[in-house]
DNA sequence: AGTGACATCCGTCCCGGGGATGATTGCCCG
DNA sequence: CGGGCAATCATCCCCGGGACGGATGTCACT
């Protein structure tokens, strides 16, 4: 069963490039083109293709919008594939977290378009060569600071660590001694031991620490009450 | 002028392998094997190739530590490629903060081998589809999180939100008081604010929530001093 | 056995952070 | 023009957080 791919794409020379690429593979048929974000949503509705090749900038409504809403009210397994000329990192944050499936530019040679689509549909995910380079090099770079800070953290005891760990979650002292089972004058003394040792201040600080040194990650916590 | 590639794996059988599909493209040369993590330092400073093909799991020492000492030391630019039968999250990591620019599965066929190595040498990153796949995912669940909470963010004015940033990089209400230029009850008057409109408790809370809702993102801060 | 070094635990003292309330100024908007 | 809101500052109160001292137990080393 071939692949089902619509082309989205605001001018019309660049839409009928990739429409004539991709449909000349056995396993691809293009069936529908667009040349809005609008139109998008319209033509993902009536066809309900199994990818979408998605430009950012077009008129009416750009890529990500549409991407968005796509993917909010489609009920079937739809994955988009954003094609562009422009790399900014805010394009490709953007675009993935509106759910984007692949991000490669337009300078790539047609067969990785089309290897693309494939892996995409085959429910990889796929980035330019360049932009998963810069991927892994802010993810490199944030994973040295935590290095850097967390030899700070090894000058901590287990039990310092732990009491760390909970005031990152902002937990106060009554609460600490109840989740840890000691008194809170201890709890104390434990905090002021780590303020002292980490080289800082007050709790604040502390829980500010523990996110840069990778102790907490962002994300790892929930916030419900 | 060829790329000069090292494969580095325990398994003679699957070295040989690599090194049979590699050493067939005209535009690759395999310079050197090893078989341990501590032969492939050996075989880096000695044949200093463009790309090293390394595996994970190895006697002696895995690739993740050769790939990080082999890049501590390396003075010319030399590129690693994991190759590995495994994936777990923790790999992953530890590869892309050792420095790799690369990662990929071996059930991959060969000819994606061959074109990972070309886009490495070529100073391009590449991860294999399903990697790329669970990276985005972590990446869009995170945004996603960061979005809920950020909604709650709004309630908070412009000056609140400034209050709250320098509140997130561990500064006091005297602090925060000579940087805004503003007098300290104002500063106690803003913070009680957004305690209130978080629904907060205190000063620790609002630096998790902070990081928490992407306000702040861990690395943005230093905390030299 | 003695003697440090250290981790864990607890009590006491004091100041800053946080809650509550009120006031003033300036701005935008219907 | 009058009401709503943001931003600014002040005053009072008080509780939690942080500094300090001291206790115990447990190692390792001699």
């Amino acid at each position: 069963m071939s692949i089902r791919v619509a082309v989205v794409d605001d001018q019309a020379l660049v839409r009928g490039g990739f429409a004539m690429v991709l449909g000349h593979q056995a396993d691809i048929d293009v069936v529908a083109e667009a040349g809005t974000g609008l139109e998008a949503i319209d033509v993902a509705r009536e066809h309900r293709p199994d990818v979408i090749v998605m430009d950012i900038r077009m008129p009416d409504m750009d890529g990500l919008e549409a991407t968005n809403r796509i993917l909010a009210e489609a009920d079937w397994p739809v994955r988009i594939l954003i094609v562009t000329t422009f790399d900014p990192d805010e394009y490709i944050y953007k675009a993935l977290r509106a759910g984007a499936s692949g991000f490669v530019l337009k300078d790539t040679p047609p067969e990785d378009l089309v290897t693309a689509v494939r892996v995409v549909a085959d429910g990889g995910a796929l980035l330019s060569p360049s932009i998963t380079r810069r991927l892994i090099g802010r993810f490199a770079e944030h994973l040295a600071a935590e290095s850097k800070l967390s030899s700070r953290l090894d000058r901590l005891t287990d039990r310092e660590k732990e009491v760390l760990t909970a005031i990152a979650r902002g937990l106060n002292n009554q609460e600490i001694s109840e989740s840890l089972f000691i008194g809170a004058a201890t709890v104390k003394t434990h905090v002021s031991n780590i303020l002292s040792k980490l080289g800082i201040r007050d709790r604040a600080q502390a829980v500010v620490f523990a996110y840069e040194s990778g102790l907490i990650a962002a994300g790892e916590r929930d916030l419900r009450q």
